[in-house]
DNA sequence: CATGCTTCTGTGAGCGTTCACAGTAGAGAA
DNA sequence: TTCTCTACTGTGAACGCTCACAGAAGCATG
C-alpha cells in the first residue's frame, strides 16, 4: 500500500525532467518553448518527444515571475450592469473575446467592478499588473476606474468609443452613424416620410451618432427635421414603450419609426399593438443591433447587425497589438442592414 | 530628459521593500499579509504603515510558484453554448459566481470548450494546476471534459445535477422537481384539469425532474397522465412553439399547460396567439425560470423562480470547500411560485 | 539555576522558469 | 596556422515569494 495516484494531484513535470528525458540543458527546453530559434533539428525532435512523453506544460506563474508578463487579459465591465446583463449581445461579445483570446493561449479573467469594493480591488489587481491588458466594457462617461487604468499606462482597448478618456485609449466600434443612415435610407426607400425615432441615451456615442445617422439623411432627402418625431430612450425595453407612446401622442401621423435598440423595439412594437397600429402597414419599424429579441417578437425586426465577431476579435487584435509595444488605435466596422417583416 | 513615468509602468515594489519600510523582515511581513499570527501587534501596525505607504501588492506569480496554489477558478461552459448565451440565466450565474469569487480575491478565468482546440487546450490547462477548482456549465450527459478533470481530482462544482460523472462531484441545482409540483399545484388550484407539458430535453436531470413533478402532482389529485398532453422541447423557443402546435392538435380540450422554461413558454405563447386561444382566459400557461423573458411578454408569464443569485454563491462556497479539502456536497436549493398574468 | 514553553523574529533555501553570458565546435578566410 | 564568424548548448543568477528552521526573549515551573 505506497501512496496511489487516485484522487490527489501529482506534482507535475518540470522542465528539468524534460531536459533530462531529452538528454539536453534547460535552456535548450526554454528555447523549444519559446519558438525555437537556435535549437538543432535533432535537439529540437528529442524536447517535443519529451514533452510529448512527460506531459510537460510550462509553468505559467514561474514564467511570469521572470518576464513579468502575465499572460493573461481582463474583460473589465463596470457601471450599469443590468443593461449589459439583459441585453444578449454582450454575451456574444464575452464569448468572441474568450475565444479570441484562448487562440493565443490566453486566459480571459471577467472582472465586474459593480460596488465601490470590487471597483478598488480591480484597480488594484489590475495596476499591480496581474493582467497584461483590459478589454473595457463601458458606456458611462468619464468611468473612474478606466482613467485610473490609462493613467497607470495599462494597455486598454474599450468595446464603443469611450467618452472622457485621454485619446491614448484604444476603441473598436460598429459604424452606428452609417447603420443608422442605413436604415433611415430604407424607410424612406418604403415610401416613408413621417419617420420618427426613439433614440439610444444621449450620453453615449452610440446614442449620438445614431441620431445623428438620421438627421443626416433626412437633410439629404430635403426634409425638415420635426422636433415632435424626435424622443430618446436609454436602451432598455421600458424606455421604448415609453418614446413609442409619446411618439404617438406628438405625431399621431408618424408612418414609420427608427428604434436604437432592438431591445426598445420590442416595447416599442407592443406599444404599437396596443395602440391598434398595424406593422408594417401603418407604422414601419426598424430596430438597431440585430439581437435575438428581434427575431422573438411578431413581425419579427428588420434591424441594422454590428458585427460582434468582428468587433471582439478586432478588440483582442488590437489590446495583443498594443501589448506588444504599438501605439493605440481606432477600429470603426460596418454595419449591415437585415430585412425582416417589420420594416 | 531622464526616463519618465508617464505612459510606462513603474516596476512595483516587492515585500523587500515593505519590509524595509516597516524595518522588519521578510518574514514578518509574510506573517501579516497571511493571516497575521505569530505578530507583534507593533510589527503589525508598522508593516500595515508600510504597505500603505508604498502601495503594495502582493505578487500572485511568486506566491503561486511557491505554494502550488493558484488562487484562481475557473468558468467553464462545454457543449451547447448556443443556448447558454441566449439564456440570461446564464449571465446572472456567471456574475454571480465572478462577485462571490472576488470578495475571495480569487480571479475567475472564463473558460469556453467549443472546438475540439479548446476542448484540449482546457483540459491541458487545468490538469496542469493553472487553477484550483473549477465551475462546471455543461448539461451534456457523459460530459468528456468534465469527466476528465474528475478524473485527474479537479476540484469540481457542476451547475444542476450531472449525468454520467461518478459520485465525487459536486453540484448545486434548483429543486425542479418542486417547482414543477408548485406550478402544477397551481394550475389546478385554478381549476384547470386537462393541464398538458411543454418538458426539457429529457437527457437532462432538470427536463426529467420538471416532468416527474408534473406527473406526481396530477397522481396525487387522482388525474390519469394523458400521453398526449405530453410534448418534450429542448428549452429554445422554436421547441416550444412546435410543442404547443402539437398540443393543439393532440388534445384541443387543453386548459393549462406547464412549460419547462420562460424560452419555450414565449413560443407557446406565441403559438397560442396564433390559434386564436386566448390566455389566460381558454388556456394558463406557466413557465419555468422567471428570466426577463417572463416580463417581456404579454401576458406576463407566471413562473417558478430559480434562485440564481444563491446558487451561483452556493457554488463558490462548495468549491471553495472542497479546495480546502472537504469532500463533495449537493446542495439543492427552493424554487418559488412567481404569480403574474398568464396563470 | 536549569528547563521548558510560548511568542515572536530573522535567515537561507528553494519553487520553475528565463535571460545573459560563456563556451564549444565547425567552417571559411586571411 | 590563426582568426573570425555562425550555430548551437550549458550554466548560474535572478524573479518575489513562502516555508522550515534556528534562535531570542520573556515568563513560569521544577
Amino acid at each position: 500500500m505506497t501512496m496511489s495516484n487516485s484522487g490527489g494531484r501529482r506534482k507535475p513535470p518540470t522542465i528539468h525532467d524534460v531536459a533530462r528525458e531529452a538528454g539536453v540543458s534547460r535552456g535548450t527546453v526554454s528555447r523549444v518553448l519559446n519558438g525555437g530559434h537556435y535549437v538543432s533539428p535533432a535537439a529540437q525532435e528529442a524536447v517535443d518527444a519529451a514533452i510529448r512523453k512527460t506531459g510537460y506544460v510550462v509553468n505559467r506563474h514561474a514564467r511570469s515571475l521572470i518576464t513579468g508578463r502575465s499572460d493573461s487579459v481582463g474583460f473589465l465591465l463596470t457601471e450599469p450592469q443590468e443593461r449589459f446583463f439583459e441585453d444578449p449581445n454582450f454575451n456574444v461579445l464575452l464569448r468572441g473575446c474568450t475565444q479570441a483570446l484562448a487562440a493565443h493561449d490566453i486566459p480571459l479573467l471577467l472582472m465586474i467592478a459593480g460596488t465601490e469594493d470590487e471597483r478598488r480591488r480591480i484597480t488594484r489587481y489590475i495596476s499591480a499588473g496581474h493582467v497584461d491588458g483590459v478589454l473595457l466594457v463601458s458606456s458611462h462617461s468619464g468611468d473612474p476606474v478606466a482613467e485610473e487604468l490609462r493613467a497607470a499606462g495599462v494597455p486598454l482597448v474599450a468595446c464603443g468609443k469611450p467618452i472622457g478618456l485621454g485619446s491614448k485609449v484604444s476603441y473598436v466600434a460598429a459604424d452606428d452613424r452609417d447603420g443608422a443612415r442605413d436604415m433611415v435610407r430604407h424607410l424612406l426607400s418604403l415610401g416613408r416620410r413621417r419617420i420618427g425615432v426613439v433614440t439610444g441615451p444621449l450620453d453615449t456615442p452610440g446614442g449620438v451618432e445614431r441620431l445623428a445617422g438620421y438627421e443626416e439623411v433626412l437633410a439629404q432627402a430635403g426634409i425638415k427635421v420635426d422636433e415632435s418625431l424626435i424622443v430618446s430612450g436609454d436602451y432598455s425595453r421600458a424606455s421604448g414603450e415609453a418614446g413609442a407612446e409619446r411618439l404617438l401622442a406628438q405625431a399621431p401621423d408618424m408612418d414609420a419609426v427608427f428604434v436604437a435598440s432592438d431591445l426598445m423595439a420590442q416595447g416599442v412594437l407592443a406599444a404599437l399593438h396596443r395602440a391598434g397600429k398595424r406593422v408594417p402597414d401603418d407604422i414601419a419599424v426598424g430596430g438597431f443591433d440585430d439581437s435575438p429579441a428581434a427575431t422573438a417578437v411578431t413581425p419579427e425586426l428588420t434591424t441594422i447587425r454590428q458585427p460582434w465577431d468582428r468587433i471582439s476579435s478586432e478588440m483582442v487584435r488590437v489590446l495583443l497589438a498594443q501589448i506588444g509595444g504599438e501605439d493605440a488605435a481606432a477600429v470603426i466596422l460596418p454595419t449591415e442592414l437585415v430585412r425582416r417583416d417589420s420594416a
